[in-house]
DNA sequence: AAGTAGACCAACCGCCGGGGC
DNA sequence: AGCCCCGGCGGTTGGTCTACT
């Protein structure tokens, strides 16, 4: 048995704010700060959680808040900082006036993402589809890469799909392996045995895909989220929280700790040139 | 005109870390 | 040291709007 929710405990109202509740919080803070949310929703006569009111501030109310559409520079800032810190979405949206990490976090998912997609560009890894296109064919016999473009059907079908018909796995191409399909060559060019439980998951971090262990008859393209590895990793986000891959290069991305990045994608995707004075702010 | 699907976004949920006791 | 509360965060949900059939 869990802990109640702070709105659970108290009868408080839920859903769409009032326009008079949003008078009541505004007029509120503005008298009395916004310390201790706790007690703002009953000092302002408000039926809400401290929670709730919270987010309805951050969020929405205050003064200093840009509503409008995201401009080419924002967008063009929250892409290269996706590429660098992954799915920290508070992190950037300090580094846009104005924005929350809700606004840059719905932006994301319902454009940029797609965007991207349409560049041929995952936007989980940053890397083009046909850089992961080599490393699907140069490391897979040819039943896995059907698996993996089942897998990937509701993810980036259009963009695989084509890829994947374009040329056919060729074992002789393969290099030299210690595992049954040779070494796992990740996101940083770091060989991994496909044994070493990172292989066909690492891959399929990289491709945003989730995948089950067993006989292969898990797979399924309802199991991917398109930003989020949700099988065989983490759970969460796989490939970048968890830093899987080591050395310092892309598969930092995302790393509370990671202290590179300037460097991190010019060289391989001849994509991003991040300044060094911006990284520093929000690694 | 009605129904449906997809896009968008505000709000909620659950988890985590920090601080106070 | 352990517990509790609070605030912050990222992921997810659900309501509304719009475009399409």
């Amino acid at each position: 048995m869990g802990r109640m929710s702070c709105c659970e405990k108290e009868n408080v109202k839920r859903g769409q704010w009032t326009p008079e509740e949003d008078n009541k919080l505004s007029s509120y803070i503005a008298q009395h700060g916004s310390r201790n949310w706790r007690l703002i929703p009953k000092n302002a006569g408000l039926q809400r959680c401290g929670k709730s009111c919270r987010l309805r501030w951050t969020n929405y109310l205050r003064p200093d808040l840009k509503h409008g559409e995201f401009s080419e520079v924002e967008e063009q800032t929250i892409i290269k900082l996706h590429s660098i810190v992954g799915n920290r979405w508070s992190a950037i949206a300090h580094q846009l006036a104005g924005r929350t990490d809700n606004d840059v976090k719905n932006h994301w998912n319902t454009k940029l993402k797609k965007k991207l997609t349409r560049m041929g560009i995952d936007p989980v890894t940053h890397k083009p589809f046909s850089h992961l296109y080599a490393e699907i064919t140069t490391t897979f016999p040819p039943v896995q890469v059907a698996q993996l473009a089942e897998a990937t059907l509701g993810c980036f079908k259009d963009e695989m799909l084509h890829l994947l018909t374009k040329k056919r796995f060729d074992p002789h191409q393969l290099p030299p392996h210690d595992g049954p399909y040779g070494p796992f060559v990740d996101a940083m060019g770091t060989a991994r045995p496909l044994d070493d439980n990172v292989g066909i998951h690492g891959l399929a971090g990289l491709c945003g895909i989730g995948l089950n262990d067993g006989d292969g008859s898990g797979w399924s393209p309802s199991m991917c989220t398109g930003s989020t590895c949700t099988g065989g990793m983490d759970g969460r986000d796989g490939l970048h929280e968890k830093g899987e891959v080591d050395g310092g290069g892309e598969a930092v991305v995302g790393r509370k700790d990671s202290g590179k990045g300037s460097s991190v994608f010019g060289s391989e995707c001849g994509f991003w040139d991040m300044s060094d004075e911006l990284m520093n702010t929000i690694v």
